[in-house]
DNA sequence: ACGGATGTTATTAA
DNA sequence: ATTAATAACATCCG
């Protein structure tokens, strides 16, 4: 489930559940996910006795910061959760790294193993390694326009590339789309040069309301695409039929009626 | 049993 | 330089 908002979800529960809680032990580590050369004995001990003192996100990577300022950023995949342990809870199955705290513990579970960890010791080092763009919570308006509108992709595809603006997926972009009745395939460069400033205030409402109601697509307004996601449940705004396309590989869902193409003639 | 799934990345090609 | 298409990764679910 991560996109932006569940990820965000994700780090205000470890605010909640484990800020300056000091790591005791690290175990259950799965080395598959460890990149950039590490290895599961030296990131248990960078870790150990180490405060963690606070987080941060950008897009879809959660970044967890301990007392010496090094950086344990973790990305989802697509699956996953962070889950706080009391003494005495079971590990969760899939759980693919565990920090302990003594009297408790934070797992970080990841049943398909397509999530990854890493540890750095600097932020913007990090987001210039993984080329990526500014965070779809804070890119300002003019940005988004410049960064996309002269791309030669469908509009979708854009939405979706973190190199463009960090933290949009496959949910969230078709969301976008739909709210703004833009067809999925429409070109950047052929949308009205206008639609970006409509594009960012979606953008920034969609993902905070998702924020607010803790990434449950289920308390999502009934207005919205994502809780009527599913094969053939009508469009909450028509009626119609929504149609089911594939854009870069992707399952997008959207309202033919609704969500025209839009055309603009570019010389 | 086959195909698809909230993601990223390498490869190959246009 | 851009972009598309495809596969691969690992595992579960319907």
């Amino acid at each position: 489930m991560p996109e932006l908002p569940e990820v965000e979800t994700f780090r205000r529960y470890f605010e909640r559940t484990s800020l300056n809680k000091r790591i005791s032990s690290v175990s259950s580590i799965d080395g598959l996910l460890l990149k950039d050369k590490q290895d599961p004995k030296s990131l248990a001990k960078e870790l150990e006795n180490r405060l963690l003192a606070g987080s941060g996100r950008h897009g879809k990577y959660l970044f967890l910061i301990t007392s010496d300022s090094k950086y344990l950023i973790i990305h989802f995949g697509m699956t996953g959760y962070l889950a706080y342990l009391k003494d005495g809870q079971d590990i969760p199955r899939y759980t693919r790294l565990l920090l302990g705290f003594g009297d408790s513990s934070l797992a970080f579970v990841n049943t398909r193993r397509l999530g990854k960890i890493f540890l750095y010791s600097d932020r913007k080092s990090f987001l210039k390694k993984r080329n990526l763009g500014p965070d779809a919570l804070k890119i300002q308006k003019c940005d988004l326009r410049d960064r996309i509108s002269k791309r030669k992709k469908p509009i979708k595809s854009a939405l979706m590339d973190q190199s463009i603006i960090a933290g949009i997926g496959n949910l969230y972009a078709d969301e976008i789309l739909f709210q703004l009745s833009v067809h999925p395939r429409s070109l950047c460069v052929e949308l009205k040069e206008n639609i970006y400033e409509k594009m960012s205030d979606k953008i920034k409402y969609i993902l905070t309301t998702a924020i607010e109601r803790h990434a449950e697509i289920r308390q999502y307004p009934g207005t919205w695409l994502l809780p009527h996601r599913k094969k053939g449940y009508p469009c909450p705004r028509c009626g119609g039929k929504i149609n089911i396309i594939k854009i870069a590989g992707r399952t997008t869902y959207f309202c033919p009626q609704c969500q025209k193409y839009q055309k603009r003639l570019v010389y």
